[in-house]
Parts: structure tokens; C-alpha cells; sequence
DNA sequence: TTAAAAGATCATAATATTAATATATAGTAA
DNA sequence: TTACTATATATTAATATTATGATCTTTTAA
């Protein structure tokens, strides 16, 4: 892995990489969501929210969609969910 | 998935969440390696590459075994090359 | 219009990560 | 012992991330 793959690819993983923005992708694997009701299944507040789902936004993680006075969050890349599996048998397993 | 899940999946991913950390593991799939090695086959400086190494090992990522004067590394955890594969998979594939 | 609801953004503070240099420790060999 | 090699650690500086509160924009509805 070259210099350039390996910045590319943990900038991939830091994207997902913190607990908010991974209880956010596992909501939306479901369905997406408007952003108020990531805050109340969440639990946390609005500007820290749009902030997360902005930031997984401008990385790819995410895409939205405007409806009315609402914005609707969705997955925007699947690999994200298979790569999200992969960490929760990780962590299911642990060491082998 | 719960707060405390959620940070401690966080917690596994950031440790493997950065350049330099991703070629080391890259590295020693293949095969154990002394710090020395690790430092001329990545040519980073000894200094920030035993503390990437140390974090590592902190986390679970990797393990370690002296011998002599030289330190060898190894991966500590089977699933971490797993996920690795998944990463990869996911950057060469792009958005589905 | 004006007000309220839904989100986004800005400025800043708090904290964490990363890098750099220097120094320390452990092992080896003369 | 002394010196050298290999690695680790401590300190600090530089930078990045995260959290907070306030403010701004867009949309809806009275």
C-alpha cells in the first residue's frame, strides 16, 4: 500500500470512527432519517449532530435530501455497512 | 448498538484509523518484524514509529516478543486483517 | 408579514492526536 | 567496565477533532 492509498484509506476509517457518527450509520442502515429524529433516537444535540452528518457527508459516507423544511439522511455508500460488519464480528469475536 | 459498544468499536477503529498504522499492519501480515526493519521498510523515524507501534499494542492490535536487543511485532488479532480486506475492498469498489 | 420549526454554520473552548527532539533503558559485545 | 545497537519514553510543539452556545437560513404556517 502505497503513501496515498493508505491516507485515502484511513480517512475512510476516521470517518466512521467515532461513536455518534457509527449509532448514525446503524440507524440509517434501516431507513434514512430526517435529522430531528437522529437527535431523539440519539439522544444529543442538534448542532453536533448536523455537524457529524455533515462531515460524513462531505466524505461519502452519507448523502441527504431536502423535503419540505426537512433533510433526509441515507447511507450514501453501502461498502460502509459491510465494512461495519466486519468491525462488529470483529469486536463480537474478539482476539482469535 | 449502545454507547458502550459504540465506543469501544470507535475505539478499535481509530487504532487503525491513520497512514502510518495501516502500513505497519499491512507490513506485518506477511510476516513478524523487528522496530528496525519496520522503520526502514516504511522510512518514517524510529521515534513516531515505536509509538505507533506501542498504541497498537495497547489496543490489542498487535503483539510483541524480545528478542536479544530487538523487538519483533506481530499482528495480536486475526479480525483486524479482515477488516482491513473490508476497507480495501471498499475503496477499490467506490459507491455501489 | 411574522413567528415557529428544522437544520446549518460560526466562533470558540476543550481535548486529543501527531510529530519532533532529546533522553533513557535494555541488551550485546569488546 | 565501556561503548554500541535497538527500542522506548518524556517533553513539548503543532495540529486536528470534538463540543458548546449563539446565530443564521430555509421552510412552513398563522
Amino acid at each position: 500500500m502505497d503513501k496515498k492509498t493508505a491516507d485515502h484509506v484511513a480517512e475512510v476509517l476516521k470517518a466512521v470512527a467515532h461513536p455518534v457518527r457509527l449509532r448514525i450509520i446503524e440507524l440509517l442502515e434501516k431507513k434514512e432519517m430526517c435529522v430531528g429524529d437522529i437527535v431523539k433516537a440519539l439522544g444529543g444535540k442538534q448542532a453536533i449532530t448536523s455537524q457529524q452528518l455533515n462531515m460524513m457527508k462531505d466524505k461519502g459516507v452519507l448523502e441527504c435530501r431536502r423535503d419540505g423544511a426537512k433533510v433526509y439522511y441515507r447511507i450514501g455508500n453501502k461498502n460502509v455497512i459491510k465494512l461495519l460488519h466486519c468491525v462488529n464480528d470483529h469486536c463480537k469475536r474478539g482476539r482469535d
